[in-house]
DNA sequence: TCCTGCTATGCAACGAGTTGCATAGGCAAT
DNA sequence: ATTGCCTATGCAACTCGTTGCATAGCAGGA
């Protein structure tokens, strides 16, 4: 379990309320690790009960009052023993490539309506990946000397930027293949 | 939810019992979609309850018996209309990703274990590189007029490989930055 | 001989994740 | 004026996924 871990981290960097955390994890981490507002909430109230996270709440105007979380020392403990813990391998859940094989099995209108669905999801990518780059630029600039932290979301966010290259050339090679077979 | 669908597809590529489907899991379609058995056999049996699946009892000698599950019609009807709708963005739970930044909270002990861990990471992502190519050589030879089946099953493959190696690449690049840094 | 490991299926309990809905004020556009 | 969207938090019900355990026969090695 991990979610609590990635609030967290993400605490550590930047703290902020549920609503502020839901969109970052629909934004940078996300990509790594998704999360509903719901679950965030519910894992939140946890840790808080736990002593892992410290809450302000804060009033605003023009807007409804936040409750803003910020990472206490029991959670840092936590967060460190469990990095000393070893890594399971990462879930991949990739319904397209399920969906690619299954075409094998259907008739030239479902291979036809799978071909716009990859073309759907390659410009999704695209789009993704370009917010990755434009991400990049504006938050790492060229450093002489960066720091430690900059460093690690640096080489995360480049790993993202991989996965979307990489991905985008495999979706490629998919809109070939399906045309070949659909010719 | 798409294990079910991805049952379905493994059973038209190849009948089988809940047994071998968990094996073919933890092979090739597990990187794509993950199960364990019981999750499995409980799929299995609530695909035979709605008449998606048929079952054959076979006796083995010197095995216990077991239960072999083909795609029946409804199934396939099943699989033809999930087809047709739109597909998901694929989820990632990256672990390793998230520990990376967490990395940053702590101290330099914490680093050089997570070096290790990346390290090991980095040797099961070759290995199954390595099978992955191997399988490739063995299933897919070079055919002048290969099937639907295996254009699909090929393609889906090379997605597995390049995907091994993009991260490889990316694992790479993590220990560069993490030494950089322990330095 | 005992221990480990493989084939083969399954139950029970729990924890993680999703879906639908609810509240409530403010802002902007039609 | 009403509709729709954004901030902000939350409950309830459900499904999905994981973990631990159980059974049971056979094979192979210390």
């Amino acid at each position: 379990m991990a979610l609590e871990h990635a609030i967290l981290v993400s605490l550590l960097e930047q703290p902020g309320s549920g609503y502020e955390l839901a969109r970052r994890f629909d934004r940078s981490i996300g990509r790594f690790w998704t999360a509903t507002h719901q679950q965030i909430y519910r894992v939140l109230r946890r840790m808080e009960t736990d002593g892992w996270i410290a809450v302000e709440e804060v009033a605003q105007d023009g807007r409804p009052d936040k409750k803003v979380y910020s990472a206490a020392a029991p959670g840092r403990a936590a967060l460190a023993s469990w990095l000393r813990e070893p890594v399971e391998p990462e879930t991949v859940r990739h319904e397209l490539a399920v969906k690619i094989r299954a075409a094998a099995f259907d008739d030239q209108a479902a291979l036809t309506s799978l071909i716009s669905e990859v073309e759907r999801h390659r410009e999704s990518h695209a789009a993704l990946l370009a917010r990755y780059l434009t991400g990049e630029r504006r938050d790492f600039p060229d450093l002489t000397s960066p720091s430690a932290q900059q460093e690690l979301q640096h080489v995360v966010l480049r790993g993202g930027i991989e996965y979307e290259r990489m991905t985008l050339a495999w979706l490629d090679d998919v809109l070939a293949t399906l045309h070949r077979i659909a010719n």
